[in-house]
DNA sequence: TTGAAAGCGATACCAG
DNA sequence: CTGGTATCGCTTTCAA
């Protein structure tokens, strides 16, 4: 006992202290078949030794690893972060990895993400939208493994899709607020191009506020993406200014909302006395403000859990249709590429 | 022309392609000296085969992995969010990869988490909190790698730390409140105890009414961590019903003291006239939300920024002081473990 | 149920 | 600046 030897330990070092070969170790640690008393031995000797497997090891020599790659415009909004939550909910219990990027709404950095992250061998990926660089899609494609995108429905989809029109949500709420006897509605959203969903929203916006003949688009785009909170209050303020008159905003997100409804209380207008808002997203703060916001509830949890599911399945499509192996048929196009269509519904509240 | 190969390229079919061996090959997507004109054609014939180096073979054989584990008690709250982007915003342009790990605030969960990101030989680990079980303090020291421990300062780190007194910032929070006139001061915070630092803020505020021979502490405790908007309602209403004279509330998070503050709206309490609210973490709705709220600002994106600095910095010491290779001196201990203190200031705003 | 041998795809190391 | 060779630590595959 006078050292510790300063190199970790390998499964061979398990092997022959436990009196095996490195197979049964391996096996013991992979839970097939091996008799109780040397699976016992072998874990008590495991744990000695604090043994920790080298899973880089591993992957090379299995040709698979237990990496997801995961991609998402922005972690800190709540949004895609229940969207994560979700997916490791459905794939963690499969022993599955996330590797999370984080691609800032820009696509470039989308593919920088994908390329880097395809190194890794991952399982399937999970992207978020459905607009991408030629070369992200290309890369996919060639990697041959199942692919989600989410939040959004794409004409063409790269594999498999779970999401919702963004477009159809906002023009759900158009119709709420004309019910509702609102005629001069605005619309405030990020300044991104980048944004899809937000852009998609506001086409829905005006689409609906053609379709139902009210008055001219007053849309108002300020700001980067994700809109947080402070995003609404020069939003309201620029809208108010171009259109005195408007009778009802919609928001991009619930954030922007509260944020515009905080102004309008210190310009002593009532919400929705003087001007109702409306929101997106059903946020905790759309529910826990004062007056509640009027939103449009996404489960942003539940796109996650479903695309998880999504992918899970088309694993195991995989394994059952494949001899496996090093992606000997993994050129094989999933052929049901399907897309799951998440519900949206608008939620009235007191703002509007 | 009449099929791709459905298997993806080796490093060796692009060196076969290029007419040059593979090491050539590895040098360039290495970024090391190989002449400009075999450099060029090598990507060329990269690009056109697709390829991509296989990232598990690489990090077996140099016995490195551009993995840093990242363990946060939640990513949904902004706080842990921010800080994680600090700590990608460090360490991404040094070509290393958060594995983003979530325990729920379990200290069993941030084990398991540990050992599975473990095996994946991450060149370091960042933790939240300064508590941590016996299990995962032995394999962060057997793994012999750099460990930083976040929005803590832990009396025993198990390497480095940067964070603050969670504790301290509370008393800080009390002495203005006090100073401000207030005297009878009650907290709201969390029920779960794994949150440690939910709990030194309810600590501090103890110490803190003691020291100044306030009132007996006023303490409410609902809900589980991360506290949301919605916890502050049910809170502030238990407050209120226990101790109905309470001059001010100091909650555990501004998530809560928002809560508090709309209920207090809905009771007809005016904030900070009838009763004064405070919060804590400097969250956008603190600043955004009518009346705005007095808190304490703690930079977390900050602490992510510093800890991965810290990280970064241990790497670059062991670089220089090591032969490096497969964990040959990886046992020698970081001596000159340090904790880098984080500012946080009281702000005051309307709420209190 | 167990073991021996043969790689997996890249990099380190040493020559040239 | 470039190439050959020997691993890296594990799993696959096939035999016993």
């Amino acid at each position: 006992m006078t050292s510790r030897p300063p190199v970790p330990p390998r499964m061979s070092d398990v092997a022959e202290r436990a009196g095996v070969s490195k197979m049964t170790v391996s096996r013991v640690l992979a839970g097939r078949s091996v008799s109780q008393a040397t699976r016992e031995r072998v874990l008590k000797i495991i744990d000695e030794l604090g043994y920790v497997a080298d899973a880089a090891a591993g992957a090379l020599s299995s040709g698979r690893s237990e990496f997801v790659a995961v991609l998402v415009p922005s972690l800190s909004s709540s949004n895609f972060s229940d969207t994560v939550r979700g997916l490791n909910a459905a794939l963690n219990p499969h022993g599955l990895q996330l590797l999370l990027g984080d691609t800032d709404y820009r696509l470039e950095q989308e593919e920088l993400l994908v390329r880097s992250m395809l190194r890794h061998q991952p399982r399937c990926v999970a992207l978020t939208g459905g607009r991408h660089t030629g070369a992200t899609r290309t890369l996919l494609q060639r990697a041959g493994i199942p692919v989600v995108e989410m939040w959004d429905l794409p004409r063409d989809p790269i594999d498999t899709a779970v999401g919702f029109s963004n477009a159809t949500a906002a023009r759900a709420m158009v119709q709420h607020l004309h019910a509702c006897g609102y005629r001069r509605i605005g619309f405030i959203g990020g300044a991104s191009e980048r944004d899809r969903r937000g852009l998609d929203r506001m086409r829905g916006y005006i689409a609906e506020m053609k379709a139902l003949g009210l008055c001219e688009p007053r849309v108002i785009r300020l700001g980067e993406s994700p809109v947080t909170m402070s995003h609404g209050a020069p939003a309201i303020g620029a809208l108010l200014e171009a259109w005195p008159d408007t009778e009802a905003v919609m928001c991009v997100s619930d954030m922007s909302a509260f944020g515009a409804i905080m102004e309008c209380h210190r310009r002593g207008l009532s919400v929705p006395g003087d001007i109702a808002i409306a929101g997106f997203g059903n946020f905790e703060v759309s529910w826990c403000s004062q007056p509640t916001i009027t939103t449009v509830s996404v489960d942003a949890y539940g796109i996650g859990l479903r695309a998880g599911e999504t992918l899970l399945a088309a694993l195991a499509a995989r394994e059952a249709g494949d001899t496996v192996g090093r992606g000997k048929n993994a050129a094989a196009p999933t052929a049901r590429a399907k897309a799951v269509k998440i519900e949206f519904t608008v939620i009235p509240r007191e703002s509007a």
